[in-house]
DNA sequence: AATATTGTTCAGCA
DNA sequence: GTGCTGAACAATAT
């Protein structure tokens, strides 16, 4: 689940819980999640040490260390971050959890394994080795950019938007919203999305993603008109009394209106 | 009890 | 090489 806005939502949270606080210990209770640093690495770096400050590019967080090293956390699909005062609190699933000197904990849950814990020295050099496009909400990510990417692009439109490469940040979720709201049907090829509609394409997936995150990413407060709060099959659709159908879609499950969705 | 779910990776194909 | 699709992966809910 944790797409762009979840992941930004979870970087406010550490940045509001856990920055500069001495880190008295850290355990890391599974491996399974390292990919390029070690065990040992992780937990030496770590401690003793401070979040100075965090990041996040698409998916991905980044929490920056005193010591110029950076902690990467990658959410899967069922990851989260929890801040808390007692042992017994903890998360059900935790994978690190950090002791500060507070007597507080910070703790990255994940009940399953897709997920990744790592260690960088630079951002830039994560990006291009990860091979992940522009992030979709920074702020030189703009129109020009948007239409430039899909351009001689095959496959469809919901693929492109979830095509981390391309850009990065969007999932399965957000992909419909935005598809959604534009009018545009999520299995259309790319080139056959007129600019016009590719223009409003990004308008409303900006609009998306940055609603999304002021309201903390809970569909129940997210405006009228959405499809997210009711996005199943059968469904009555909220713009204009279509049917919501689902369809398999670049390897995903997307949900649309039948009606107001343009094929 | 089979199926759906979610994001990323990778094999396979055009 | 490139880029896309679809299967595989984990672990749970329905």
């Amino acid at each position: 689940m944790p797409e762009l806005p979840d992941v930004e939502v979870f970087r406010r949270y550490l940045g509001s819980t856990a920055l500069h606080k001495k880190i008295k210990k850290s355990h890391l209770l599974d491996d399974r999640l390292l990919e390029n640093a070690g065990h040992q690495q992780v937990v030496r770096r770590l401690n003793g040490n401070r979040f100075q400050s965090t990041d996040r590019h698409g998916k991905y967080l980044f929490v920056h260390l005193k010591d110029g090293w950076t902690l990467v956390l990658h959410f899967g699909m069922t990851g989260f971050l929890k801040y808390y005062k007692y042992k017994e609190d903890a998360s059900e699933h935790a994978k690190l959890i950090i002791d500060f000197a507070n007597g507080y904990h910070l703790s990255y849950d994940n009940q399953r394994r897709l997920g990744r814990i790592d260690l960088t020295e630079s951002i830039g050099d994560f990006v291009k080795e990860q091979d992940l496009g522009p992030d979709v909400m920074s702020d030189d990510f703009d129109q020009e950019r948007f239409l430039e990417l899909l351009k001689g692009r095959r496959g469809t439109i919901k693929g492109a938007l979830m095509n981390q490469s391309v850009m990065a940040g969007v999932g399965n979720i957000y992909s419909d919203e935005a598809l959604f709201q534009a009018g545009i049907y999520p299995g259309r090829p790319v080139e056959k999305v007129k600019s016009a509609e590719q223009k409003k394409l990004f308008r409303t997936l900006r609009r998306v993603l940055s609603i999304a995150i002021d309201k903390q990413v809970d569909p129940s407060r997210f405006p009228r008109g959405y499809l997210l709060p009711n996005r199943k099959p059968g469904a009555d659709c909220p713009r204009c009394g279509g049917k919501i159908r689902k369809a398999t879609i670049s390897g995903r499950s997307a949900y649309y209106c039948a009606r107001h969705q343009r094929k």
